[in-house]
DNA sequence: GTCTATACTGAGATAGAC
DNA sequence: GTCTATCTCAGTATAGAC
């Protein structure tokens, strides 16, 4: 029976004064995943390595695929500060800036490929509260994908469509992602690769979008995702994936 | 650590006088996933509900997992034979086609959301021999592809982005298939809808990239694929995901 | 509220006897 | 091919120290 847990839980523990005990934890698993890999390190290893009780490990965490989840949410906080920075420090154009959003997820995670496949491994579970599309992550996401919003800024770009940009540019990045996890060339250039070729061929997609005669083609895409519940029908409800109707 | 195990064992046990058994567990097994979902039942209720010890379930299967890949196997087997029947039967046009394609598949999945989750457990573990997009499953992926190569048929197509549009549609049947697993909708509708609306938009999306004008922008799509080994260079080599440069 | 120590249970997986 | 016995390890429980 898997085990359960809000994310409340994260909240109590940020504020708790012996982070440094959390952070321990954290750090030696995560050295230890990387090491070993995830599968071989148990969770007595981790609390050896860093010098707890296990009691104490499962007190911080509720269970292994918890402890890579923190990694993430970690990875994501990165990811926004980054990206904010980068941008703020001089001007560049539309490629650019998604260049920008896309490449400094892939450095944060360049050394971290074995860890990422324990993450996904709840992906198709809606159930599960370590579920990539579930329900516990939404805010995971929805930071996620103000990463795009950001690095789409002011540009313009067809009102319809506007919502979806960045739902479509956050998951573009998830399956870029996965290719990433396979990607055995030296130093993931290949990821590098796609992610530039995607980039250049998006910007083009969307100039040509932008054109009078593709409004109806706007149309019906709009209108399917609204369909579908994956673009809200209106513009003051967040873009998620339901799990209730 | 994981198991391992070669598709080898497949023909094996095809072969094998005992294919009751196998049969016996497999569909003890599914019949239980169905009804109390993949991680409440153990490997134990299996091979109790099938009459058998714990170790011939093991060794009819490598693992609990792997039952859901055997009956995905045949999913896939009864998808292409499935759409070559009704394609075969009556000419239709190529949205028809593809329609028939996708929901023939979701026809099959119809009542087994539940059971998909395990299959996907892997997905993002490029080494298990269970990953979706791992060497294990490329004559599967192929198999799968090669059902929409079907529906595709003889339509005329923009020669240089031809080879593509199949793994393209296996890829969008992916994605479905992950909405799918999460839509709560009554008899799941809204996927449904959104077989149908991308569909449409598909057949649109060809038919205006088919434009002389197009052309560029099909070339760096085509040249891109080659780059990241998602298209083979030649067209005397099957696409895939490679493991090993 | 934070942490230790220890013991126990459940279940996936394997070895080896027949 | 099939079964029984066994192993490993994630996760839980408990009792208590501070």
């Amino acid at each position: 029976m898997p085990f359960y847990y809000t994310n409340m839980f994260k909240q109590e523990i940020a504020r708790g004064k012996s982070k440094e005990t959390r952070a321990s934890i954290l750090s030696h698993a995560i050295r230890l995943f990387r090491e070993r890999g995830f599968d071989a390190t148990t969770m007595r290893d981790v609390a050896d390595a860093a010098g707890v009780a296990l009691g104490s490990a499962y007190y911080y965490f509720p269970g292994k695929e918890a402890i890579v989840q923190a990694y993430y949410d970690e990875v994501q906080s990165q990811h926004l500060s980054q990206v904010a920075e980068a941008l703020g420090a001089k001007k560049h154009n539309f490629e650019e800036r998604l260049r920008i959003a896309f490449h400094a997820k892939f450095d944060i995670l360049a050394h971290d490929r074995k860890l990422l496949g324990a993450l996904f491994r709840y992906t198709a579970d809606p159930t599960h509260p370590l579920s990539v599309f579930g329900p516990a992550n939404q805010a995971t996401r929805e930071q996620s994908m103000s990463v795009f919003a950001l690095a789409i800024g002011e540009e313009k770009l067809p009102e319809d469509i506007r919502a979806a940009v960045p739902i479509a540019l956050w998951a573009l990045h998830m399956g870029i992602l996965l290719y990433f996890i396979y990607d055995q060339s030296l130093g993931q250039e290949r990821t590098r690769k796609l992610i530039d070729g995607a980039v250049r061929i998006i910007v083009r997609i969307l100039s040509v979008a932008r054109l009078p005669i593709m409004k109806p083609l706007r149309g019906s895409l709009v209108s399917l995702l609204r369909g579908i519940d994956l673009l809200p029908e209106s513009q003051f409800h967040g873009a998620s994936m339901r799990e209730e109707r």
